[in-house]
RNA sequence: GGGGAGAUACCAAAGCGGCCAACUGGGGCAGACUGUAAAUCUGCUGGCUAAUGCCUUCGUAGGUUCGAAUCCUGCUCUCCCCA
């Protein structure tokens, strides 16, 4: 399923593909997050076309509630219903159990949630999310989990740890009980927990490799922590996760988080920093970032990034954008979270490139500092 | 020509003797955002100051008062109704 085509010579990054039911993946890979079925804003052919997206996310919890699985199941699946042909991941609904803490209370049996559209009761299981996921048809489907605020006591890490394991046992259980609805294979991934205590995380990674899944993913950080925090979990983590498999670092990041991460062995990345920035009016560049609602911009007809990744990036100056989004137009949203999701693919292809060429490394060194730069 | 209403900061609009450098919107300026309950949220928006504070503001010129954006008088301008 995981091909690695080709190593760093002074870090652990490495580049690969990975095989799935909808076709190839490139890795280093960034997801863009499409949680309700669409990626904020974006048409699938831009996300195509002009973004190169060669994998998108989905989400369990919002899918759930709405549409519903009936519906997805009479269109054949979340492919079919949103007209997207390439692979799709599936958060479990695990990040909801974070971000939608007062409205849940977690069991052994699973987690209680009031939904936040009306306010009705559901339960999410390690089965009933593998169920879901088959419903929606993921290529790769996440195993339900507790991702853990930050700070987080000790203890609580430790209890919390438990649950997600005991959940991941049960998900496996299920997952090998039941069949694929839709005739392609789907992965299920544990995930490493264990917030920032490092043998709390090694305890987790040994359990989550001794699984043999086809790829494993670490969750959990970028809640807060300080990067450095960060990188030290991932650096312990990737030391015990299997090396032939794909890493799928949850949630992460900033391009210098993942340029970081990829150095550490990551192969996977998620994350709504590009969109919902984006809609924010931050720009992603290779020079640094951009708030475009600066008043600076507001007469600069040069393309938002001539050399850019994208056509929007090459075709519409920065003054329009900036008109745009200061008069909270729709399109300026768009133009922006296209701009920032292409520059985000290009930088993970470069990446690519720059691993197979055994330059990584030092690439990154001089990539990082320009990416925090602030324009 | 007669009668009435009103003039408040970039705009709109509260305030109608002290708690007013002045509510609230908008606009503007800046910040935040990391497995999306976010096209959202936060701060600032008279001048000087790091801050306590000080100074100049509510059409304009005077007046009453310990104290006025708020009360009185003149002037200027705007809007509405009647002729």
């Amino acid at each position: 399923m995981f091909r690695i085509e080709g190593k760093d010579k002074d870090s652990n990054a490495r580049a690969g593909r990975i095989l799935t039911g909808h076709g190839e993946i490139a890795t280093p890979i960034f997801m863009p997050v499409g949680t309700q079925g669409t990626v904020k804003g974006i048409l699938q052919h831009d996300l195509e076309n002009d973004i190169k997206a060669q994998i998108i996310l989905g989400n369990t919890y919002h899918l759930y509630l709405r549409p519903g699985t009936k519906l997805i199941e009479k269109a054949g699946g979340l492919h079919k219903f949103i007209s997207w042909r390439k692979p799709i991941l599936t958060d479990s609904g695990g990040f909801q159990v974070f971000s939608l803490a007062e409205n849940r209370k977690l069991t052994d049996e699973g987690a209680v949630f009031k939904s936040h559209i009306d306010g009705s009761r559901h339960i999410f299981t390690p089965e009933n999310t593998v169920d879901i996921q088959r419903s929606i048809g993921a290529d790769i489907m996440m195993a339900l989990d507790e991702c853990t605020p930050w700070p987080c006591e000790y203890d609580y890490a430790k209890k919390s740890l438990a649950l997600t394991h005991q959940w991941l046992d049960r998900a496996i259980t299920h997952f090998n009980e039941t069949e694929p609805f839709y005739g392609h294979n789907q992965f299920l991934f544990p995930i490493v927990q264990g917030s920032t205590f490092d043998d709390l995380r090694k305890i987790s990674a040994e359990k989550i490799a001794s699984c043999n899944m086809e790829g494993n993913a670490i969750g959990g950080l970028s809640v807060g922590e300080p990067a450095e925090e960060m990188y030290r979990i991932i650096e312990i983590v990737n030391k015990i996760l299997p090396v032939e498999k794909p890493r799928y670092l949850m949630g992460v990041g900033t391009p210098a988080n993942l340029l970081e991460a990829i150095a550490l062995g990551i192969d996977m990345f998620d994350c709504v920093m590009p969109t919902r920035n984006g809609r924010n009016g931050m720009l992603f560049t290779s020079q640094g970032t951009i708030n475009i609602r600066n008043n600076k911009w507001s007469e600069d007809l040069d393309p938002i990034d001539p050399a850019g990744p994208s056509e929007v990036s090459r075709t519409y100056s920065k003054a329009y954008l900036r008109h745009l989004v200061m008069s909270g137009e729709h399109l300026g949203a768009q133009i922006a979270s296209i701009h920032n999701l292409a520059f985000y693919l290009q930088l993970v292809s470069d990446a690519k490139q720059k691993i197979l060429e055994g330059e990584f490394y030092k690439w990154k060194n001089s990539m990082t500092k320009k990416l925090s730069e602030r324009l």
